[in-house]
RNA sequence: GCGCCCGUAGCUCAGUUGGAUAGAGCGGCGGUUUCCUAAACCGCAGGCCACAGGUUCGAAUCCUGUCGGGCGCACCA
């Protein structure tokens, strides 16, 4: 089903092209309009008259009178200073949803049509650091970032789902040192034990700087395939992804193994990494490579050197540097201390990235330190060969193409991370499209990078979300006791049902409440944690939306048993809109593909939930003026039901597919 | 200090990218059940959209400044 917005778009489009010529009809302005004056409005008329110096009134009704869109709505009204407000007829809702409810394919999809041109889109998520056990600091990005993929794979795009897991970095280092001294190697520790193993580690490398040093150390000889080292670090590893899979499953998210691909993933391609990166680099900063490395003294502390432009040419810097004064002198000259275009260059030791526009707290250039200053790789090395292996690389061998069985290519690459990190991906993103390393292989066009960032998880007391003790929660913890206070409320009002069934309805709300607490909210500000309101069964929850799809379920187990000779088909019949509940529901539903459109866009899944929640208390209202099985006539009885059916399979796909929270058929 | 994000009802949040009298939920007050799940529905009260300017037909939304909060700013991720 096509969104109503595109079509009045177009057909409104057309109307200012007739009336006032093309060059006029950029942007209709179609907003939905408030109920009381509109189903839609267009707002364009405003804008025109002062192009046209013609009063907005006037250039509303020419556009009335081009306009053609009787066959979807009744006749448009002008308001106000010029706003046109048009209002679906009955009779097309009627027309689009028995179509939809009388096609099984449509139907099951909601009347969300996939996309024409497919896109291969990364999807990194979740990406928990497997050194320790996972905690909330984890739930944001693997709920959200699934939800997009879900969104984004239902349009019809090739999802790739990356699990960018963090099983190389320094921690590593630390439970390397550490286990040489703890004798675990033979032993299978299970993963509460790695939990407190890591603050161990932890604890020594705070307070021992010889510990501290050799932890570093270790990192480097990981990092450069040392057995010893290796070998301990794969079975910290292993241990620790049987518990990402089992709270993944728990979680309802997903990403399997064949979605992972951590750090250790891309070791072997950091150093050619950087040394392409070089080449593709010097293009902008040739001339000041040459004078980096030549004009760095290990003992200066603070290096001028960041003061040269990149696009000084060759022959000055390599000129300067027959003599250092000569190079000081360039050097004070390129003050204020600003970098013109991305360079690469040594500083302090470490290989880095400069770009236009970071500074650090004392206005220097900040880098984006890409080897350390001891050799060893860091997040962004790892970032920018992910990124290229995503978007430039050819794959040869079945491991480097799964998930998919072919080259990716991607168009489109997502990150669901912090928001405290919106500075590294700029970085990043900026460094992978000053190499030109975003550009297509196939289209030749520039790939979308995106951060779709999230706020923190705070606590009722409006402070980062922490045990009573101050310790990050337990992400099983956390989930345990969703389900366990789940459980309680499904034994009190449900208590007909059987214990198991009991059981599964509050793993089923325990976890979709704190999945839709999480997803209803605008993920780019700090979301208040509360157990009374996700659970409180009232209001915008995913208990409520759970319980309205239940309730659908429940009218056809009672339609079914009531005539037990007719099977139950309701996405057969007749509808007729005649109610305004009827109407009001009607129209919402015809909503949805608009919704899921620009949820999509935006990475937004709270529009996704916002609908979901306003389309329940449409079903509601209907559910309360309208019966359906003891409806007055057969015809409505009929009619009825199919708006129930409908409402359920958009109920469905919403919930199951687009949010990842697990329906119930009975509650 | 510099940069990014934020400030909307007592509380938690929307506000479709500049449109009409700013909307929900919770909490508060009041009502609805011989009837398909009352985990529901209906009604009432509650606002200087932090503050001050500016831009224009029109601002919660855009620009500037102020106040208040969060986060980031060189070898952690």
């Amino acid at each position: 089903m096509l969104p109503i917005e595109v079509t009045l778009r177009l057909r409104f489009t057309q109307a200012i092209a007739a009336a006032f010529g093309a060059e006029f009809s950029a942007d209709p302005q179609i907003k939905s309009g408030d109920p009381k004056f509109a189903d839609y409005q267009c707002n364009a008329a405003m804008g025109l008259s002062r192009l046209l110096s013609r009063p907005p009134r006037e250039i509303a009704g020419k556009i009335v009178d081009h306009l053609s869109i009787d066959d979807m709505f009744d006749t448009p009204q002008i308001a106000g200073p010029g706003f046109i407000n048009v209002r679906i007829k009955p009779g097309w809702l009627t027309g689009e949803l028995q179509s939809l409810a009388t096609n099984a394919g449509e139907l099951a999809r909601g009347g969300v049509d996939q996309v024409s041109v497919p896109q291969a889109v990364v999807v990194d998520y979740a990406g928990p650091n497997i050194a320790k056990e996972m905690h909330v600091g984890h739930l944001r990005s693997a709920i959200i970032g699934d939800s997009i993929a879900r969104t984004l794979a239902f349009l019809g795009h090739v999802v790739i789902r990356q699990n960018h897991v963090g099983d190389f970095g320094t921690q590593f280092g630390m439970l390397i040192r550490h286990a040489r001294d703890t004798a675990m190697q033979g032993t299978e520790p299970r993963i509460t034990d790695l939990d407190a193993y890591y603050k161990q580690a932890s604890q020594r490398d705070k307070s021992d700087p010889e510990f501290a040093i050799q932890a570093r150390q270790a990192v480097v000889e990981l990092q450069q395939g040392y057995p010893e080292a290796v070998r301990l670090w794969r079975w910290i590893r292993d241990e620790s992804r049987r518990h990402c899979r089992e709270l993944f499953a728990m979680l309802g998210v997903q990403l399997t193994d064949a979605d992972e691909r951590g750090e250790s993933f891309y070791k072997d391609r950091l150093a050619a990494m950087v040394e392409h990166l070089k080449g593709a680099l010097a293009f902008g900063g040739d001339g000041a490579r040459v004078g980096m490395d030549k004009v760095f003294h290990p003992s200066d502390t603070s290096p001028r050197i960041l003061a040269v432009e990149p696009a000084a040419d060759s022959a000055q810097a390599k000129g300067a540097l027959e003599s250092v004064e000569a190079v000081d002198r360039i050097l004070e000259a390129a003050a204020p201390l600003v970098v013109q275009k991305p360079f690469l260059a040594e500083s302090e030791g470490a290989l880095c990235v400069f770009l236009p526009g970071y500074v650090d707290k004392d206005k220097k250039p900040l880098p984006l330190i890409i080897r350390k200053s001891d050799g060893a790789f860091l997040y962004a090395t790892t970032d920018l060969a992910a990124l290229y292996f995503r978007v430039q690389e050819d794959k040869n061998t079945a491991e480097d193409k799964r998930p998919l069985d072919c080259n990716w290519h991607a168009h489109r690459i997502i990150y669901t991370t912090d928001s405290r990190q919106a500075q590294h991906f700029a970085m990043v993103f900026d460094t992978i499209r000053a190499a030109r390393w975003d550009i297509h292989p196939q289209s030749g066009a520039a790939v979308k990078l995106e951060h779709a960032p999230f706020g923190s998880i705070l606590g009722e007391d409006g402070k980062p979300f922490k045990t009573r003790s101050g310790e990050s929660v337990k992400l099983r913890e956390l989930l345990d006791e969703a389900v366990a206070r789940a459980a309680k409320i499904v034994a009190e009002k449900s208590p007909h049902l059987s214990p198991e069934k009991q059981a599964s309805i509050a793993r089923a709300v325990g976890v979709g409440a704190v999945k839709y607490a999480d997803l209803r909210q605008d993920r780019t500000g700090d979301y208040a944690f509360s157990w009374d309101r996700m659970l409180s069964f009232e209001g915008n929850t995913g208990p409520y939306l759970q319980y309205t799809y239940a309730r659908t379920c429940s009218i056809f187990r009672k339609a079914a048993a009531d005539q037990p000779a007719v099977p139950p088909s309701p996405a057969v019949g007749e509808l007729r809109l005649e109610h305004p509940r009827e109407i009001a529901l009607g129209r919402r539903l015809c909503q949805f593909s608009g919704v899921v459109e620009s949820a999509a866009r935006d990475l937004k899944p709270h529009f996704i939930c916002g609908f979901l929640y306003d389309l329940a208390g449409d079903f509601s209202g209907f559910w309360e003026a309208c019966p359906v099985l003891r409806a007055p006539s057969e015809a409505a009885r009929s009619s009825r039901l199919l708006l129930c059916r409908i409402t359920q399979a958009v109920l469905a796909v919403g919930l199951r597919d687009l949010l990842g929270i697990e329906i119930l058929d009975e509650m």
